[in-house]
DNA sequence: CGGCATCCATGCTGATACTG
DNA sequence: CAGTATCAGCATGGATGCCG
């Protein structure tokens, strides 16, 4: 019980950078950034759903931790170029693997989902 | 860009399982059954910070996508355990690649955020 | 093009109180 | 012990408008 990190929860900094990374729309960036350097209308185009207010704080709070990086170049208009880093392609393994994870198993999820819905239904119908 | 799933965005079952998978509280809850069978009060106690409300919210949730299972022994006082199944088995390969990340990035990561907002605070007081 | 500032709706979350 | 119910606060996130 004391050698494992995680579940004993003491180390509430690595807790941060996980909510960090698993927020609504980090996973999205990495995955899409892993793929090829992108500007950022390009990446917004990719990430469809996302609002530009949005892929401004992912990106920033990303660059922040030094998962991606953001090349600016002074020109009009504006060019900047969004990458991951190393530590960023680190991550995108475990990202990747987690995400696979979910692709491969969606129809038993959503199977599973379907019938403890109708368990409930059951239970409601019968005593409700 | 066709051949990718994820990045592209069209299967947005995946994209909800994730985000289920990676809200809150759910990694610590998978992550603290993964290492053994507990019942609710104990897992609270093992997740320290977490509401008796969102263990129950949680639980449901993994319940529901069939990633752990609730055991109820009907007697007085109510007994009931959670375990992981065989599905979140699974996740917790996927899910302990990424905490582990974390953990071991740790230090990293404070480091390029402190940096980060040192780079920040110059700029504001130079144009600020 | 690549943002930032603002406003506002939503809902997640925690605190509290109550139940079988 | 293992919940449910309700309420309130705050963060998350979207829409809009403006700027370099």
């Amino acid at each position: 019980m004391s050698d494992q990190s995680f579940p004993g929860g003491h180390d509430c900094r690595a807790r941060e950078i996980v909510d960090r990374v698993g927020d609504k729309w980090s996973l999205y960036v990495i995955a899409t950034l892993g793929e090829e350097t992108l500007r950022f209308t390009e990446l917004k185009r990719r990430i469809d759903g996302i609002s530009q207010r949005m892929l401004t704080v992912t990106l920033r709070n990303l660059e922040r931790d030094g998962i991606i990086v953001r090349t600016m170049y002074p020109v009009m208009p504006p060019r900047v170029e969004y990458s991951v880093t190393p530590l960023g392609c680190e991550l995108l393994g475990a990202v990747t693997a987690l995400v696979g994870w979910a692709e491969t198993r969606v129809e038993t999820i959503e199977k599973n989902r379907a019938a403890y819905d109708e368990r409930a239904a059951e239970q409601t119908e019968a005593f409700g």
